[in-house]
DNA sequence: CGAAGATATTTTAAGCTTAAAATATCTGCG
DNA sequence: CGCAGATATTTTAAGCTTAAAATATCTTCG
């Protein structure tokens, strides 16, 4: 529709899947190094760490759905990953007194404890792949990448809830 | 080693950990959204239109190992993703004739005119979801996680090969 | 009150992904 | 030649992920 308003390359779209295809393996391969790190030298999942993360950061804990919303996964996702936490002592999970059909969800002291542990080392390795840029160029990416998720929700604010 | 030459924030890390936190949130929302759309499209999903991409730029085929390697993705993942394939009837696969270990794979006639069509499609959807950024801050991000994938892969090319 | 619809969560089926072990084949060297 | 190590691939076990269906509870409204 708007071929005669703003002219395209030979290919439409080519430059923009390059671009893409470079953001989908950069993030694939830091995500790749945290996950063999993180399970080399805590026997943790990247999921699980990060579970824990949502519930470090609330004193009162969680339920099972504002978990799977704050991880952008749907709500069988964290099910799933909530029942390994349990079984390894690390999270707890008690049926809310208000509404039955809700789950508050806790970090059990071991999990507060081993979440720490985690987490320092965790910044410290992801300080450390990005300490190829300076503080402006990391400004300048985050600034771009809020801009890109703009772009992106405009094409998908019309999903069902 | 280096806590006197360079004096970081409060938190060591903890700019950077927001960074890459943005960084996989935008990847996994463009990633989401290319899936759901292949999948109500197309009835495909985003590995096998990958694995079929790879094919397609291969007139002679790939092996297995190759496409692993160009997909980064493990051997066994592909083995699996390669039989669904072959079960729609979209690649085949023929033990080499030189070296009986390797297998070469190639996309159908039916393959090709499948990717052809849905490569059309993803290319316009690629390029909509990018559309917020104008040629000069895509060419930045592009540039920038070129230097962000050099940065990591500072931290990891000591890796097996 | 009681049914209809809404909400929170789990279950299910299918598929993706990895790491590690297993298989099969090839290559080089004695 | 024959075997030791290298290479290509598949298999296996475990876990992650989604979409859709099922379950359970709550809320609203007549």
């Amino acid at each position: 529709m708007t071929a005669d308003l703003k002219p395209q390359p030979a290919v439409s779209g080519a430059a923009e899947v390059r671009l893409w295809l470079r953001l989908l393996a950069c993030t694939n391969e830091i995500e790749g190094e945290l996950r063999r790190r993180l399970r080399q030298s805590f026997d943790v999942t990247l999921p699980r760490f990060d579970f824990m993360a949502q519930l470090d950061r609330a004193p009162d804990g969680l339920t099972m759905g504002q978990i799977s919303r704050s991880m952008m996964v749907t709500n069988g996702n964290v099910t799933g990953i909530a029942e390994r936490l349990a079984a390894e002592g690390l999270i707890e999970r008690r049926s809310s007194p208000g509404d039955k059909r809700t789950v508050r969800v806790t970090l059990t002291e071991a999990g507060r404890r081993a979440f720490a542990e985690i987490a320092a080392v965790h910044h410290d390795w992801v300080a450390d792949l990005f300490d190829g840029l300076n503080e402006q160029e990391r400004d300048q990416l985050a600034d771009l990448l809020a801009r890109l998720k703009a772009s992106v929700a405009k094409h998908t604010e019309d999903r069902p809830a």
